[in-house]
DNA sequence: TCCGACTACCCCCATTTGGGGGTATGGCAT
DNA sequence: ATGCCATACCCCCAAATGGGGGTAGTCGGA
């Protein structure tokens, strides 16, 4: 039989059952997770913490297959928690579990490295599927969230791409005019005439697809920001 | 005897000697580094790394008293391996060594909760001085990288001061300034005049010391960022 | 060889912006 | 009650900006 293209995550030989550990503040979601975990039978918990300090103190020695990540700890943040986790146990699949599928945060998991994103008031069986997929090699995540997913991507891409296009020169104007330069500043420090400058950035908006320095501006420093 | 004011990080019952570990992908530089410290006598070399995954790995386990970390290494940066290594011990003092000053890493560094900023050409007596500085409590730095760090400081206070001084309706107008928006678009957003958006500005400006929008902007934005 | 880019410069002109004034109201503190 | 500030609006005008044209040299790839 020929491997699958599809690699999944590499991992030692499957345990008849999955090791999870759980970072939640609140002891009694935690403890209900725990619970529901075991019932599933193939799932075990070997970890529970209840801050990211105490899961970068134990999570690497349970060495589980799976992390469970409340977003909303005291102290350090799930984000952060999970980021370095994942440098720690990269083959390690860390779900974010949250309340509400609160934007602000989604991008931000999925950039420190988590492996799906889940909502709290998943239904036990859908829990378990996500945490099957991941194992798999899957990102689950509930509709709504891969919506966004993929339009931050896209957008994303379509900001790069709009990057790059831009020539040398143009990126180098681009650059003064993110520093709150004026045409003839810029023309002075480049050694070039206004008149080029203002050529220059002609051909930077219409590439950008803005209409003024600022829109310029803001959509430049927002795609290196963050 | 009273205890000084000046509260020393935590730290285990002073041992004769101190603890050091060395995360740098030169072998070369690597070896003379640990021949140095040992040179020393009250320095012992517990943990030699080539990279900040090693390091991850094995500088938990050697719990040394200091690290002693290069900023470029192959593959993770120092400044991410410090921000993690930080995250697991945060007892121990981690110097950065580096070959310049380089600008853009200083405050990367410290933000990643560096605790020292050295160069490699620092004579070996200055470096032993360094180490004892960071043991007890300093952040050892070259005073050049000093004067830069307290104008980072000092300009940072600066800027928020003048954010702080802006109304809420000058806040409000220069977010969406910052947005990209024009003075028009900021009047119908907001239901209000041309003319008063344009009195807000020149107040805007004003407090801000700049004289133009994507000035502003990128103030705005960068005041934020990070 | 010719096409398409990047580079660099030019003109014109409407619109936007920046900086200088000003007026008026209401709220808050001294 | 008397400022002081924030809010909200107005006028004027010079300078900067944006959008539309255009020309020309250079250089790499088709």
């Amino acid at each position: 039989m020929k491997p699958t293209l599809l690699t999944p995550v590499p991992r030692a030989a499957k345990p008849a059952v999955c090791k999870v550990a759980l970072v939640e503040d609140q002891q009694e979601i935690r403890e209900r997770w725990t619970r529901l975990l075991e019932s599933f039978g193939d799932f075990r918990c070997v970890c529970a913490c209840s801050s990211g300090e105490e899961a970068l103190r134990a999570v690497p020695a349970a060495q589980p297959d799976i992390v469970l990540m409340d977003i909303f700890l005291p102290g350090m943040s799930g984000i952060e928690c999970t980021a370095r986790l994942k440098g720690l146990l990269p083959q390690t699949q860390i779900l974010i579990l949250t309340a509400s599928d609160d934007e602000e945060m989604v991008f931000p998991a999925l950039e420190a490295g988590a492996d799906g994103y889940l909502l709290k008031q998943s239904r036990p069986a859908d829990l378990r599927q996500a945490l099957l997929d991941a194992l798999k090699g899957g990102v689950p995540m509930t509709s709504g969230i891969a919506r966004r997913v993929a339009e931050y991507f896209r957008r994303r891409a379509q900001l790069r791409d709009e990057m790059v296009r831009l020539s040398p020169r143009e990126k180098e104007v681009l650059a003064m005019l993110s520093k709150g330069y004026s045409n003839k500043e810029i023309a002075t420090h480049l050694s070039l005439s206004v008149e080029t400058i203002h050529g220059y950035l002609k051909h930077v908006y219409e590439k950008m697809h803005v209409r003024s320095r600022a829109e310029a501006v803001a959509k430049y420093l927002s795609s290196k920001a963050q």
